[in-house]
DNA sequence: CAGTGAGCGAGCTTCCGCTTGACTT
């Protein structure tokens, strides 16, 4: 018999591939490009400004073997379906693929959203052509980053410090940990205090807080009105006037997305990012369990969707069911609604399996993957369960001008908590008292407080401020928090990101410049640009034209300006108040006091003092090259 | 680790986003 020829489908994941041709069996070849095979060149700019934006693409290094592979498969094959991811980054691979492997006349491109037999056979039925538009999109994205890093980067190394960097992504994440920390020195707490009612009834006992005088809400109370109004409450009664009981139910969140599962597992765990990110890739490439073999056992971890696959669906309902019984299942699933800037290219993460459950792994698996796959399998069991249900009651007690606030609540049903204990609260019980009965009074206190300033960001709290303004992509979160701590911009003390004198001097240098850029606002506009391109709107190079033209003057102005200002730096020596300048000496650039020889302080530019965890000098040398 | 530019000059550093190994230690 004559061996008919294959039909070849390019994925960008090999687990994908490998998950697909087991679908699909021996007259597909599925194979993968892992990720981007083209892109501009990493030793210079890469895009001819004159000649309208022209982008230089070269094969990416070490990627030439597998664009080897994909033609040689591409050659033999019947047909070849280009199906990389259904986003804008996945169209403009299918359009270098095509563009490598040269059969136009038997290329096509296929997108599906999930990896699911049916999804796949649908979309090989449905073939269609690269869309340029969405390609264009990519395009744009691309020499727009190009150009503001690969500018800003070597103004950098001029005027501060050689091997610098900066970017439309990494100096807005600088920005926001600095202006934190600016925030927090500028902050003066300031006191206030609080009177609380240690009151009783029958065999409870509870707390109220005064928060009303003549019916009028107080703000914060001096230590004055403080202790006029702790001398007037003395020896009064103190009656129930009004009793409001409401019933509460909290619904779960959503399943994980990337963003928030390296929240969740900093929060619980205090993993990094990286090491998250890294688990996670391994649950979905697959685990060998003992007795099992191989087996994968999450969706993509890179994702910036909520949706999930309808048999998963199905699945977990049946679970819930089974295993808690029909008071814990939603008549119908719960929804969840996908962030409106997502492509939503791939499902929410969750268990392949939700049959498999934590404790059929444990012992099978290491203890730091078991503990991720556990967040991950409770998190989405939880999503599709019912609300808690929690009795809240609010006293209104009055003693004659002051009336003070009790709030009583009672976990009546559990429902998802169950499964994802995403609070600790604990029950606070109040009495069972109609209005106008009298409470015993057991104790009156007064307390000083002061007003805290903001805290630091984590990891986990930049990450979750970048992804609401749109900046980054799941794909980047754990690297820019890389980037940022290895440029010495910004060490790590425990969970805080603090920036050193050195990251405050380039965001400085960068918001004086480039305040359009460094605005957390500027992706955002990027993006409607981008959208408006991929929907053939606009054309991707009237675009770049446009943010380059007010950007290249931008860029001569600050060239002009920093060439004038003499060793210049924004940071004010501690000891007595003059500018802090760049200086250089044997080992490197440092920070000294402008009143020199006056006042000799200096500091090194890279450390913040008193935190131990700085960058040793390590990984300071450039690295080689492939 | 401590510390206050200036011989000359070539060559290097860098972005964001998509994906895994192939390398050392």
């Amino acid at each position: 018999m004559k061996r008919r020829k294959k039909d070849l489908i390019i994925v960008e994941s090999p687990s994908k591939a490998k998950t697909i041709s087991h679908y699909l069996g021996d007259s597909y070849e599925v194979k993968a490009s892992m990720g981007h095979v083209k892109d501009l060149p990493a030793n210079k700019m890469g895009v001819n400004i004159e000649r309208d934006f022209e982008p230089e693409y070269v094969i990416i290094k070490g990627k030439e073997k597998v664009l080897k592979e994909l033609k040689k498969a591409a050659k033999s094959a019947n047909k070849v379906y280009l199906a990389s991811d259904p986003d804008r980054e996945g169209e403009a691979i299918a359009w270098h693929i095509a563009n490598e492997i040269g059969v136009p006349d038997k290329t096509f491109r296929i997108v599906f959203h999930e990896i699911t037999k049916r999804a796949i056979e649908e979309a090989l039925k449905n073939p269609e052509g690269i869309d340029i538009r969405k390609v264009d999109s990519q395009q744009a994205r691309r020499v727009l980053d190009r150009l503001v890093g690969y500018s800003l980067s070597p103004l950098l190394w001029r005027r501060i410090d050689k091997g610098l960097s900066a970017g439309r992504v990494q100096s807005v994440a600088l920005k926001l940990i600095c202006d934190r920390e600016k925030e927090i020195e500028e902050f003066v707490p300031e006191e206030y205090w609080k009177i609380e009612a240690l009151l009783g009834y029958e065999n409870t006992n509870f707390v109220a807080e005064l928060f009303k005088v003549k019916g009028e809400k107080i703000q914060r109370l001096s230590k004055d009105e403080a202790e006029d109004i702790f001398k007037r409450l003395n020896g009064q009664s103190f009656f129930l006037d009004k009793v409001e009981k409401k019933q509460k139910k909290v619904k779960p969140k959503p399943p994980f997305i990337t963003s928030t599962l390296q929240q969740e597992a900093f929060k619980f765990f205090g993993f990094t990012s990286k090491k998250t990110m890294m688990i996670a890739q391994q649950l979905y490439e697959g685990i060998d369990i003992p007795g099992k073999g191989y087996t994968a056992l999450i969706t993509y971890m890179r994702t910036d969707s909520v949706r999930v696959a309808d048999h998963a669906l199905k699945s977990v309902r049946s679970f819930i069911k089974k295993r808690f019984g029909t008071s814990y299942l939603p008549s119908k699933p719960n929804e969840y609604k996908t962030s409106s800037s997502s492509q939503d290219a791939h499902e929410a993460i969750r268990p392949v399996n939700v049959d498999l459950t934590p404790d059929d792994l444990r012992g099978k698996i290491p203890s730091d993957h078991l503990k991720l796959y556990e967040l991950i399998w409770r998190r989405f069991v939880a999503s599709q369960m019912k609300p808690a249900v929690i009795d809240s009651t609010i006293f209104e007690i009055k003693s004659g001008d002051y009336t003070f606030k009790a709030t009583g609540s009672v976990l009546k049903f559990e429902g998802y908590r169950k499964v994802y204990e995403d609070t600790k609260d604990k029950d606070v019980v109040l009495p069972e008292a109609s209005e106008g009965t009298e409470f015993t009074v057991l104790e009156i206190k007064k307390t000083q407080h002061f007003t805290k300033p903001p805290p630091r960001y984590t990891e986990a709290s930049l990450i979750k401020t970048l992804e609401e303004k749109g900046i980054g992509r799941p794909s980047t979160y754990a690297t820019i928090v890389s980037t940022i701590i290895d440029r010495g911009y910004v060490v790590r003390d425990k969970k805080a990101l603090i920036p050193t004198p050195l990251g405050r001097i380039v965001s400085e240098v960068l918001v004086r410049n480039f305040p359009k850029i460094m605005d957390v606002s500027f992706t955002a506009s990027m993006e409607e640009d981008l959208d408006r391109i991929a929907k053939g709107e606009i054309q991707w190079r009237e675009s770049i034209k446009n943010f380059y033209m007010s950007f290249s003057k931008e860029l001569e102005k600050a060239s002009e300006n920093l060439m004038k200002l003499d060793n210049y730096s924004p940071l004010k020596c501690e000891k007595c108040g003059s500018p802090m300048v760049l200086r250089k000496s044997k080992y490197g650039k440092f920070l000294a006091c402008s009143a020199y020889p006056k006042c000799r302080n200096v500091k090194s530019l890279n450390q913040v003092e008193g935190v131990k965890n700085g960058r040793k000098g390590k990984n300071k040398g450039y690295k080689k090259r492939a």
